[in-house]
DNA sequence: CGACGTTTGTGACGCGATTCACAAGCGAGG
DNA sequence: CCTCGCTTGTGAATCGCGTCACAAACGTCG
């Protein structure tokens, strides 16, 4: 029962206030407050403060919040205290990293079951699965309870495994492949583009290059006069 | 020399434009308007317009936007008619998937060096590239031209090997380990952090059963009257 | 050459998120 | 029990972004 709808952007902050608060734990603080809970996070408080009073006042004035307490809140706000398995589509090489990776299980995320369509690695053991064929998507996510897609697949083919779970009744994907997929409005898609994020940086490098140069030219106008 | 100050929304939606220009250059299409662009880039037209219409008014009304010039204008924009080279840290499962990642080359990035500091790993060959000790990051950046990191370390290493990135005089910090990194302002970080994705969509789920759970409850309450 | 359908470019508006600033509330210490 | 310093929680102000709606501009066709 929220005590009052959170805003999408603090729903994305909440993790990382989680990673801040389990580290916190894990060196013995029983207490934070919300400047070093900030520092951490690479956040100002404000923003902290605001974004933890939309979870309910589990802090105490002149003191802050107790760490315990706070991390049991947001893991369950995150709905962190039950499982949800996730099927894992596209055995290529970000596929095969993603499936061994550490971080997922670490963070209590747990896949289970690989799929692909190439021939030459299904049966193929990855992080423990066996790659199986992407026609046994929707069996599998029935028989395993499978809540999250992971798409990792070349661009051309994500748009209609997005489709096959959705149709299995996937209600949440991870996308990495760089292609836009369209879903129903009842089903949750974030996308991960690794070019993309270069894409970014180099616009800014550009522009910082672009103000250098600027500055330079009028630097030697200036000097001229 | 920008027409407007470019918003970071935008900046952020001008690769996914760049991909689908790409798709129609490759189909033949000469020409574009802003309805079949949202279309393709899973947006509405209107914000297509408005994104374009910072870099310029390179549309023609009644007509459209011609692929090829635009295509040329939004390279030129984000930098990308130069190339950026980058040095990948940490050769683990993750690192070394990214390293022979197929999308980073097909969209102009290269990856020239690759770093580690287990010596179980240095000298091993990753996508046609050996893996050298961390030590040697300084020099490498300086005789490769290197103007981007991607920090691919557990993340207790995370904030050391963003100093020395820093140190060496990289500008730009893509950060795939699940830690916060603090730079100088003058250094643009990206974080992409698989784990938190995944939360995010742990709260939909959550929050979609809780409110499936409410509905059912209150079905039952007015059933029974 | 003028009327018409089409599509862009942009001013105006509204909304959500961030930041600011401070009152309210807490514990400690005398 | 009262005062003081500290920290939270939150209205109010601000900012950036998305959306709407329409005038301006273009090509076409008669």
């Amino acid at each position: 029962m929220p005590h009052r709808p959170i805003p999408e952007a603090t729903v994305a902050r909440l993790p990382i206030y989680l990673r801040a608060l389990l580290d916190l734990a894990e060196q013995g603080d029983s207490n934070v407050s919300s400047e070093d809970l900030a520092r951490m996070a690479g956040v100002n408080a404000a923003k902290v403060r605001k974004d933890l009073s939309y979870l309910g006042s589990y802090g105490t004035r002149g003191v802050g919040y107790d760490v315990e307490y706070l991390l049991y809140q947001i893991t369950r706000e995150l709905g962190l205290t039950q499982d949800w398995p996730a099927a894992l589509i596209g055995a290529g090489n970000l596929g095969r990293a993603l499936a061994s990776y550490k971080g997922f299980s670490e963070r209590g995320f747990r896949i289970a079951a690989l799929f692909d369509v190439d021939e030459g690695v299904i049966g193929d053991t990855v992080g423990g699965l066996i790659v199986r064929h992407l026609d046994d998507l929707k069996e599998c996510v029935i028989d395993e309870g499978i809540t999250i897609g992971i798409i990792t697949t070349p661009p051309a083919a994500a748009q209609e495994v997005a489709e096959r779970l959705v149709d299995a009744g996937v209600k949440s994907i991870l996308n990495f492949a760089p292609a836009v997929v369209n879903v129903p409005p009842d089903v949750q898609v974030r996308k991960v583009d690794l070019s993309i994020e270069l894409q970014i940086l180099s616009f800014h490098m550009q522009r910082m290059q672009a103000i250098a140069t600027a500055r330079e030219a009028n630097r030697r106008l200036s000097g001229g006069r």
